[in-house]
DNA sequence: AAATTATCGCACTGATCGCTGCGTTAGTGG
DNA sequence: CCACTAACGCAGCGATCAGTGCGATAATTT
């Protein structure tokens, strides 16, 4: 409603003082527990006065969905091995390599523990780059394959070493995980 | 420290104050946002003073530990169907449609984000359960299988779908996912 | 049954959070 | 260069939270 009569302004200071709070976020979540990041901590640590957090982000949960969506969306474009397998494997390793940082796990922790849509913000953009690469196989000639299994198959594992076990996953294994649902492709 | 010198005290009234405050905790988690679970808050539900929960837990953190350690660890064995197959298509099933109940995902997600040691309280039995039911099939004479390894094909969707996308699996869904895994273990 | 002690309820205090007008600063368009 | 307005800082106000002695209650032991 209205959208052409409010005139974002995303000069200078909004932006610094987006990035500051952003970093204090991160900084906070990674040095104590979730339990301290309140508004006025991160306002404080941001070196931004209080109100500016009530107004902006009103509470921490949609901060928290922010910082997440900025986070883990990256205009990374991955690049064209020329293969399938190829183009996996990289991705995927660094995707793995990304979530075993305990600081951005810290992150999507308290993201997840936000609100029912947390871990979507965490893992939409993933979503997406997958679909990308998927839809450049098909583009090459292979095969169609559906985005929602791939995500099930090679996110799902990943995701939850990371969320739900003492110790997240290494590149070398998301390699390998990468492997062994391409064979289980090939011979279903 | 002087172990032998606490007598815990199980009796009657701690243990309803105790199965009150996790109901207490359960509900507030199933109606309002997480933001809102704070000790008093809890305490008024429960219909317990605030003192108690000060004393007894300490802060939110310990206390969605318990209460999710508590109704995650259920001493349920799994029925013998003759097979690994029968197994685990009635066992994952069941935990598909634990998974499905919005207020035991709103559990969950609060627990994860109370702390690092949160998502494993979640999963820690249902590894333990996982671990019997392939002990069961080595004592059955069938393959040895790996509890990580099933553990990440398994249970690392469907908790990955329940967690970070809006819509969890079924049960239907969950009985694909081991025939799926099963028909790989073959063709390797 | 009586003594013991773990556990809980009550009253109270400081600290902090969430939030609201109001004035000021600094980007944006003419 | 100047008017305009979005965004921020400041001061301050309830409300609530986190935490602490102290007495009462009830479970356990002797």
């Amino acid at each position: 409603m209205a959208e052409s009569s409010t005139h974002v302004r995303p000069g200078g200071r909004s932006a610094k003082v987006r990035a500051a709070v952003h970093r204090a976020v991160a900084e906070l979540l990674a040095e104590e527990e979730a339990e301290t990041l309140t508004l006025p901590a991160v306002a404080a640590r941001a070196g931004v006065h209080p109100t500016t957090l009530y107004r902006r982000w009103g509470s921490t949960a949609q901060l928290l969905n922010d910082v997440a969506t900025s986070r883990f969306t990256d205009d990374l474009v991955v690049p064209d091995s020329g293969s399938l397998d190829g183009d996996l494997q990289r991705w995927l390793a660094d995707v793995a390599t990304d979530v075993a940082d305990p600081d951005t796990l810290a992150l999507m922790r308290a993201t997840i523990g936000s609100g029912p849509a947390g871990g979507c913000a965490c893992v939409e953009d993933r979503h997406r780059q997958l679909g990308a690469i998927i839809q450049r196989e098909q583009d090459r000639g292979g095969q169609a394959l559906a985005v929602e299994t791939a995500a099930d198959f090679l996110l799902g594992p990943l995701y939850y070493r990371a969320v739900f076990t003492p110790e997240p996953a290494s590149a070398d294994w998301a390699r390998t995980l990468v492997s062994t649902y391409l064979a289980t492709l090939r011979t279903s």
